[in-house]
This record gives structure tokens, C-alpha cells and sequence, in this order.
DNA sequence: ATTAATGCAAAGGATTTGCAATACC
DNA sequence: GGTATTGCAAATCCTTTGCATTAAT
């Protein structure tokens, strides 16, 4: 979840306004149910401002990315290639998703944490953002397909 | 945009031949030194032979792909949303995206396996593709930015 | 008043497709 | 001979940009 307090802060710094546009958007993707892309974004904001511009969209998402108050996904790019956005969390979290079904797992775990922690003693490389996605089947379909093949 | 799961069926439903096209496209491949993306298969291809097509570059890294005989990856988009190849491994690797100088550094780590494992026991999820990018400062161009600014 | 943000429309890059021609088994 | 692959060019998808207008501090 997005810390208001450091949002304001980090916009006073840079000289970046906090607009009624760009408080929509960031609204929009912290209550966000699933993960969002630029065109899905850009139709629940214009349900609450028909103003919005696509470009607007687009330069929110850039915005936010930089200030790192969002993550970019490609969800192993199930359809198409466009990107998704989440809200950044606390603890990183990596995404699962099944070819078969679409469906997309948040799997968090120490043993990434430490993963991370590992590649930055090891390597002496200071991480500011990390995408772990991951392909596959999951665990309903796999039962589905062995089930359906025996 | 064919959706990922869609071509693995189409796969299945198929013969799949080898041809001459598809065996230089392979070959550059494998023997490649840096991440290539597909221009620059195209370009490589050319020199050998010049009647390949960039629609059969395409055609042929989308079947590479869901054959697991190449990975594909983003590289932090570290300039513009074009996908990089390279040929599959026995064991996986992770890339670290300089944001400062463009490097990519390529990092192995038991520590990455147990996490595969892991996911699979805990949630039952069947990985059949994983890519892990980090994005940050490299060991040098830390030490560089440190030393400069003390 | 100054400077940042926006809308618009057009451009851009990367990738894909439809269809006729070609190569492969 | 029948089917898979290819070349070609146009289309598509997603994203960015230039510039005039509008909004924020």
C-alpha cells in the first residue's frame, strides 16, 4: 500500500504536482482488485473523470514506476504484451501464472527474501527492483489434466 | 495477440519440421555472446542467409518458446519493450540489470533452485518457465557514485 | 506569473497476420 | 499430394511524443 506521506514528500521534492488526475489513478491501482494495465486503468478512471487522456495514463504510470510506488509486471505475458501494475507492498511477492487457466498466484517466501539478500553481499549489486514471474501449470489443472488422462 | 495457452495446444496438433531456416536461427542462437533480440537474429540470419524473413524470425523464436528451447527475456526494458533470447540451460539463471551503465550480469544461485523447489511442494504449481530480473546498481558503478560523492 | 500537466492526434517500435508461393515428407 | 513453412506487405497492439491548451502553486 502506498504511503501517502512519503508520496506527498517525494512530489514536493521533485516538483511533481499532486493533481486531481494523478490522485485518481493512484487510487484506482491501490484498490485495485487485479492486476491492471494501461487500457484497463484508463476505463475505471474514466468512470469517475471522462477527462482522462490515455496519454495522461501512460504518464502516471512512468511517473509512479520512477518513484517506485508501483511494480511492472508482464504476468509471462498470457495475453499479449502489454504490462500490469500493482501498488508496491512491503514484502516483495512473486506471480505464478498457469497457461492453462490464466490464473495468476501471489506466492510470497524467505526463501526469496534471502535470495535477494544473497545476490546483494554476494555480488555487491544494491537492488531496487525485482520481477521473479513464473510459468506453468497450476495445481488445479494439473489435477484436472491427471485426472481427465487416467 | 495468440494467447501462450492457445499455442500449446496448436503445438501438440502439429509436425513440427526442422527446417534449414530453423536450424540457422538455432545455431545463432546457441553460439551467441550477448542477449540477442530480433533484429538482431534477423540481421545475424541475413549474413548467412539473406532470405530470411523477419516474420519467420518471429514465427520461429514462438515455437522456440513453447518448446522450452529458448527463454525470453525483458532485461529490465533497460531500452525499449523489444524481448531478448537466449538458448536454455541446464540450470536456470538470473539477470541483474544495471540501471547506470546497462550491464547485465548473469547470477546463478543455489539458493534460486531451492526457491523452484519450494514453490512446487508448497503450492503444487508445475513451473515449466521461470525469469527472475533485478534492476539496481552494479558493484562498480556503486563504488564509482560512493567514491565520487565523498 | 511561472511552470507543470493535460488533451489531442499523429507517430513510433515491436510483433502479428492473411494469403499466395514455396519447400518438405 | 498433401501439409507445413516462408515471404511479403499490411495490420495490429501497446506506448510515446510534439505542440497548443489548461491547471496548479
Amino acid at each position: 500500500m502506498i504511503e501517502r506521506r512519503v508520496l506527498y514528500q517525494e512530489l514536493a521534492s521533485k516538483r511533481v504536482r499532486l493533481t486531481a488526475q494523478r490522485r485518481l489513478l493512484i487510487d484506482i491501482i491501490q484498490n485495485a482488485k487485479r492486476h491492471l494495465d494501461a487500457a484497463a486503468l484508463l476505463k475505471l478512471a474514466r468512470r469517475r473523470d471522462p477527462r482522462v487522456n490515455r496519454a495522461t495514463v501512460y504518464r502516471t504510470l512512468s511517473l509512479l514506476k520512477k518513484m517506485s510506488l508501483i511494480d511492472e509486471l508482464d504476468l509471462m505475458h498470457l495475453e499479449g504484451e502489454k504490462h500490469y501494475y500493482e501498488a508496491k507492498t512491503q514484502s516483495d511477492h512473486l506471480h505464478l501464472a498457469c497457461f492453462r487457466c490464466g490464473e495468476i498466484i501471489e506466492y510470497a517466501s524467505p526463501t526469496f527474501e534471502r535470495l535477494k539478500q544473497e545476490i546483494g553481499t554476494e555480488s555487491g549489486f544494491q537492488i531496487a527492483v525485482t520481477r521473479l514471474e513464473v510459468g506453468g501449470t497450476c495445481a488445479r489443472c494439473a489435477r484436472a489434466a491427471s485426472s481427465s488422462s487416467s
